[in-house]
DNA sequence: CTCCAGGGATCAG
DNA sequence: CTGATCCATGGA
């Protein structure tokens, strides 16, 4: 893999296990725009950036080497070695072949801290393309325009100036009032001690629980998607669904999910539950499988 | 009409 | 401690 300038471009050539739609379009970001094949526009912070590949070569539209290196080469997770992250992974479990595979070029993102922990704070309990329309809606209203329709994600400051009422004309919902909070505690810098390289996994999750509409599954994003923890294991509906189908064959509970995953993955973790989540939402795996019904439970319960 | 969505806070037992 | 309910909102 070698770099370099060619009018106003940077080039990587070489680039292996990587491909553009499989990074972006996995469910770990939500604020770029596809513009043609392998060809897309983005946004990370403040941030914007048009990249496209061909075949094994990005090009880095109007990006010099500098940017390059001292950002984007680690947004997209460059400096790893993923042929040995994925064959560490098959030596562990020989069930993940089929979505490794079908995900080669994925690269889990190193995004941006703040857009990423209000971007899962808004993710709760909603699909992904209304978490898109959501970001989007914020980004227009509080962010500062660049080019091909994207906004800039806003600052802490813009958005406490804004108020929650306005967040909530984005369509926030209940989220709203978390998302006040969350900038809230940001900007003033209690949040630290979670963005600290040399924090670990356990301390950086402790710190982010402490905000409102941040539990354990929006944190292990968080963790996994900004700060670099890769042994992180964010359960939420598809992995609990992939994970019952695959490894228990009937109904868990998620801290028995979790535990298990640990045992499988170890520190690997962050990395499986990717693979996982992406073929699970191809598939659709579980959606069909014999189960009790939420209201057949409530009518249940009821009677007693 | 009901159910569900990359869940979490809160309350009941 | 575990489990039920509520929370906005839109699409299926």
């Amino acid at each position: 893999m070698h770099i370099y300038e060619e009018n106003e471009d940077l080039l990587v050539l070489e680039v292996e296990d990587f491909l553009l739609s499989q990074t972006l379009e996995c469910g770990q970001c939500f604020h770029y725009k596809k513009l043609e094949e392998e060809d897309y526009a983005l946004v990370s912070g403040s941030r914007y950036l048009h990249v496209s590949q061909t075949g094994s070569s990005l090009r880095f539209h109007g990006i010099n080497r500098e940017e390059y290196l001292t950002y984007w080469e680690h947004y997209f997770d460059l400096q790893k070695n993923y042929r040995e992250i994925k064959d560490r992974l098959l030596e562990k479990d020989n069930t993940l072949a089929e979505s490794i595979e079908e995900l080669w070029g994925m690269r889990i993102l190193n995004q941006d801290f703040f857009e990423t922990m209000i971007s899962f704070i808004i993710s709760q309990n909603q699909q992904i393309p209304r978490i898109r329309q959501i970001i989007e809606n914020i980004c227009e209203r509080f962010g500062t325009p660049c080019e091909n329709g994207l906004y800039t994600f806003p600052s802490a400051s813009c958005m406490i100036k804004g108020g929650e009422a306005a967040i909530r004309e984005c369509k926030a919902g209940f989220r709203s009032a978390y998302i006040i909070d969350a900038c809230e505690r940001f900007q003033r810098g209690e949040l630290l001690a979670a963005l600290q390289p040399e924090s670990d996994y356990e301390s950086c999750m402790s710190v982010l629980k402490t905000v409102k509409g941040i539990g354990d599954k929006v944190a292990n994003c968080i963790v996994l998607f900004a700060l670099d923890k890769r042994n992180a294991f964010p359960v939420d509906v598809w992995i609990k669904r992939v994970m019952e189908t695959l490894y228990f064959q009937r109904e868990a509970t998620i801290p028995e999910i979790q535990k298990r995953a640990l045992e499988q993955f170890g520190d690997l973790g962050g990395y499986a539950q990717q693979y996982l989540f992406f073929t699970g939402i191809r598939n659709g795996i579980g959606k069909n499988v014999e189960k009790v019904s939420k209201s057949e439970k409530k009518r249940d319960n009821l009677r007693k």
